[in-house]
DNA sequence: CTTTCGGTTGAACAATCGTTCAACCATCAT
DNA sequence: ATGATGGTTGAACGATTGTTCAACCGAAAG
């Protein structure tokens, strides 16, 4: 029923079957990766604020820091990182930069946090 | 056009108009911060994996130390943020604690993750 | 050209996070 | 009782995070 310790892990197996089981239903662990840096995003107030008001309607980064009482120095370093993760986007025109969602995923992603939270 | 700036933000509003619509569509900020405190528990790897494994089959913390190749105790921590954000419940049976998923909530989330990493 | 303004950047800071370690509790077998 | 086992806990550690600050870039206005 036992399996030796040979790996990282400090105790036996318990239920073999099922390990190995589990074990060959696994993603690539790359995927693991990148789905916890993709909801890393959402992991932020700040970041959900933005995504919240961009959804309602684009904007620039000043009414952004205006609106959430920011600098925009810490609304830009957010943009950056949502604009990495491929959630938002910006159109610049002249001096100003319109910032916009990329998509429309954000909607499930509030919907699905909002069922959660009434429980 | 220009506001004076009396808030904690380094500028002025540029489009007074839009900023104010948006302001009167944020959600209260608890709701902001609720929903960061649920993804935070999707940003990370470890907490994905064992969601995952939970999702294939229920197990034990031994079970999903051998699987993950990590200590009980890494494990135990994880499963306890899991249980306080309602993700997570277990059954103990005599010495051994049965780890489950509390609602298919669960495979919403990975769905929309994999669907977004797929771009 | 110079100034102003919208926006970006990188270093620095405190705060938070995930894992490890050692100690511990509870259950079961001897 | 004693020891072994499944599991939890809290302190401690390094790593990562979000914001601030100061400096900077580029476009437009003076």
């Amino acid at each position: 029923m036992r399996k030796k310790d040979t790996s990282a892990c400090d105790c036996d197996v318990i239920h073999a079957q099922v390990v190995k089981e589990v074990e060959g239903q696994m993603l690539p662990k790359e995927d693991f990766q990148a789905m916890a840096n993709l909801y890393k995003m959402y992991s932020d107030p700040t970041r959900l604020k933005i995504l919240w008001a961009l959804y309602c309607h684009e904007m620039c980064v000043c009414d952004l820091a205006v609106l959430l009482g920011m600098t925009k120095s810490a609304i830009s370093h957010q943009l950056k990182s949502l604009r990495m993760a491929n959630l938002v986007k910006f159109d610049k025109q002249g001096k100003v930069a319109y910032y916009s969602l990329v998509d429309c995923h954000v909607k499930e992603i509030f919907e699905n946090a909002l069922e959660h939270i009434k429980e």
